[in-house]
DNA sequence: GTCGGCTCAACTTG
DNA sequence: CCAAGTTGAGCCGA
């Protein structure tokens, strides 16, 4: 067991080998056979239905019936004067303790409209109160995703590509490689017949009732939506890249963010054009967005900076704006806001004052759309920013599902002018969202009070952040016995064929150092971008090494800085003991590295079943491939690359590591066939030789409370292999 | 009525 | 703290 232990390959400056007994019961682990749910783990829990619309119950004000899509026969409208309190039998109450998602049981029905079979009549499945016969089949009743048609999709030059079933067309040829997904395509030609009824455009940006069109298919589903957030932040990490490598000291701002959205929008990548009242398809209560423009491009908020997006109705031969979504970031003076009631202000007045009122807000725009919602009755998605834990200088933002309007008057704010306020209360019967996230703020704050905590940091102290420990399923009282080891325990660096020397870069290596031997060997540029985020996959990563003279925050060492989310070892339901995280992670970003012990002998282990079959061995010396769509699409760039996602790739050195003994979370980390974790293989620069490290990134923005999960990849000895159990489309079966 | 062009507001970002 | 920068609403005239 102390082989290997004597010094470890990277002394991260500044750090000492804090490793220590984690002295828990030894419990055998459990043979990691992980059935996962759907293709999209847990970044999109199943439980919400693609397509969801919830019927205004009014009130409606004299002179105004309920009009489509917000139709509700009359005796099941709220009365006007019935404002609900919050609601008590909502299941996302906070508490100190919420059930982590997914979430395993279904949720209490929503007063939803349900996909019908294409022949038969919509059905209303639900009621406000959970009550699923209180409805009566309507004929006016139609079904779920009821879409909005936008003017832009009667222009033109404007993208169009949806069909009468709503499906997308043809991809333009960037996003050709997005098989799976629909997107918009600009070069789509014009919509079906059925939308331009009797030769007539609909009037700007002005719905009749006439031109609500029906979906019958939900073909913008969870996986499209993740593409095309990962695709956008894929672009948006490259076009990083360059600028920092182009003038990284300049105090030119960048905004790689909107440079990605426009070129996203350009090439139509995109999941809808279309405004929508209530649910968006593909969108689920809990997805996280680290960037307006990620909304934008899914169709849940449009404006790229307001935060109240409206569309215009008309019915009746009067023309109404509503709100449609809201994005609540705290930013003006008066917000506040608690649990499943939301006060929002709304928007202008602090004309160019930042976050100041400087005069009153008028009833024009987005506050003439909440002021009329507030009268129709209907749904309001909420998205909830915050500070991104991760990232201190940047945000996070929480879709929280479907409010409604309950109340708006003006008051003075505390610049001492009017601004409007409006009362929003969480339709119940929804998933959680928001509230884990307080949930988890209350964890931080004392960890006792996350339920079925067994202990609070089982690094004891090894790592610069607390792992806790936790079992809320059954009475195992923790993982088998171990050493932590935050890093890899090399005895001494492993020769390589080819001599490598570090970088003799002063202070950090910089972006655009040519001359920097370490960014020579990943090709050129820096293979990292701020918050340790990387930037797309490559077979190997050339880190600064022992002998680089630069400093231990160099870009360069992102893997060499130790943990940077509060993770937790969770027991699982069935898959034995798994990892996930308490922060939201974006994509690409660096998560930990698989520390152990190293094998020096790689052939006499090979022999050595016990060693392989001790579910903790690291085997680095089979194959890997690329993950989907983490990589930029370089055609959007006007770069070529010769893309061969099917090649496998050996590591440069061969190397097995064993954490059984020695280890740290990642020997948690569970197998899946639809991963959100992806590994790589680091070298770190020697000047005799190079030491190996296994690094694992984030594939795409992963949730809290989400397992994090890995590709174990096939080791090429049958006998060896395990059973999956995870269920998806693509699962191989086995693994290992 | 439709379209294109222009201006402007906006709970962004770094 | 501030300015670069984007989308989409709103308006106007052809």
């Amino acid at each position: 067991m102390e082989r290997g232990l004597g010094s470890d390959s990277v002394p991260p400056p500044g750090s000492f080998d804090k490793s220590k007994v984690l002295d828990v019961r030894p419990l055998r682990c459990l043979a990691p056979v992980f059935p996962s749910p759907q293709a999209f783990p847990a970044f999109y829990p199943p439980q919400v239905p693609p397509f969801v619309y919830a019927p205004a119950f009014g009130p409606y004000p004299p002179g105004f019936t309920a009009f489509y899509p917000f139709y509700a026969p009359p005796e099941y409208q709220r009365p006007l004067d019935q404002h609900p309190q919050t609601p008590s039998g909502a299941t996302n109450q906070a508490g100190p303790f919420v059930p982590p998602y997914p979430v395993q049981t279904p949720p209490a029905p929503m007063p939803s409209y349900r996909t019908p079979p294409p022949t038969m009549p919509p059905v209303f499945s639900g009621s406000a109160n959970g009550d699923t016969t209180s409805f009566r089949k309507s004929s006016k009743i139609h079904q779920v995703g009821v879409e909005l048609q936008e003017e832009s999709e009667t222009k033109g030059d404007s993208i169009r590509s949806v069909t009468e079933d709503g499906c997308s067309d043809n991809l333009k040829q960037p996003a050709q490689r997005l098989s799976h997904c629909n997107v918009h395509n600009t070069d789509a030609e014009a919509t079906s017949s059925g939308e331009r009824q009797n030769g007539k455009s609909s009037n700007k940006r002005v719905k009749s009732i006439q031109e609500v069109r029906l979906s019958s298919a939900a073909t913008v589903d969870s996986e499209s939506v993740g593409c095309i957030v990962m695709i956008f932040d894929a672009l948006r990490r490259r076009i990083c890249q360059i600028e920092d490598a182009k003038d990284p000291v300049s105090g030119v701002t960048r905004r790689a963010d909107l440079k990605g959205g426009t070129i996203m929008m350009n090439n139509g990548l995109r999941t809808t054009l279309r405004k929508r009242v209530g649910a968006v398809p593909g969108v689920e209560i809990g997805d996280i967005f680290f960037f307006r423009m990620e909304m934008c491009l899914v169709g849940l908020h449009a404006p790229s900076m307001a935060g109240i997006d409206y569309t215009s109705l008309r019915f009746n031969e009067v023309e109404e704006p509503v709100a449609v979504s809201i994005v609540s970031s705290g930013a003006y003076e008066d917000d506040m806001d608690d649990g499943d009631v939301l006060i929002y202000s709304g928007q202008g007045g602090n004309v160019n004052r930042k976050d100041k009122q400087v005069v009153d807000q008028k009833l024009e725009r987005g506050n003439l759309a909440l002021e009329k919602s507030l009268r129709r009755g209907n749904e309001v998605r909420v998205i909830r920013g915050m500070k991104d834990v991760g990232n201190p200088t940047g945000k996070v933002y929480v879709y929280d599902g479907l409010y409604k309007i309950y109340e708006s008057w003006t008051e003075k704010g505390k610049s001492g002018y009017n601004v409007f306020k409006y009362k929003l209360v969480r339709e119940p019967g929804q998933v959680a969202g928001f509230t884990i996230w307080k949930s988890i703020q209350v964890w931080k704050e004392g960890i006792t009070s996350r339920h079925g905590l067994i202990l609070p940091d089982l690094t004891s102290g090894a790592e610069n952040l607390p792992v806790s420990l936790v079992n809320d399923v059954d009475s195992e009282k923790g993982p088998a016995y171990f050493s932590y080891s935050p890093g890899l325990k090399y005895a001494k660096p492993i020769n390589s064929h080819e001599h490598s020397f570090g970088c003799k870069c002063k202070g950090v290596c910089s972006p655009g150092n040519r001359n920097c031997s370490c960014i020579k060997k990943n090709g050129g540029d820096l293979p990292y971008i701020a918050n340790r985020v990387l930037v797309s996959w490559k077979p190997v990563i050339h880190e600064c090494g022992p002998s680089c003279p630069c400093q231990p925050h160099c870009s360069n060492r992102a893997s060499q800085s130790g943990l940077k989310v509060r993770l937790e070892v969770f027991k699982t339901k069935d898959r034995g003991w798994g990892l996930r995280s308490w922060d939201p992670i974006r994509a690409g970003s660096f998560i930990c590295e698989y520390a152990g012990e190293v094998l020096e002998n790689i052939k006499a282990e090979e022999d050595n079943d016990e060693v392989e079959d001790n579910d903790y061995t690291f085997d680095a010396t089979c194959t890997y491939q690329e993950p989907a769509d983490f990589t930029y699409i370089p055609e959007l760039l006007g770069e070529e690359k010769d893309v061969d996602m099917n090649k496998e790739y050996k590591t440069p050195l061969p190397v097995m590591i064993n954490a059984k003994n020695v280890g740290n979370v990642a020997r948690f980390m569970n197998h899946s066939c639809s991963p959100n974790v992806f590994w790589l293989p680091v070298l770190h620069e020697h000047q005799n030789g190079s030491y190996l490290h296994i690094a694992f990134y984030a594939i795409r923005h992963i949730r809290p409370l989400t397992e994090l999960v890995y590709d174990y990849g096939m080791s090429g000895v049958p006998h060896r292999r395990k059973k999956c159990l995870c269920g998806y489309s693509n699962c191989r079966g086995y693994f290992g």
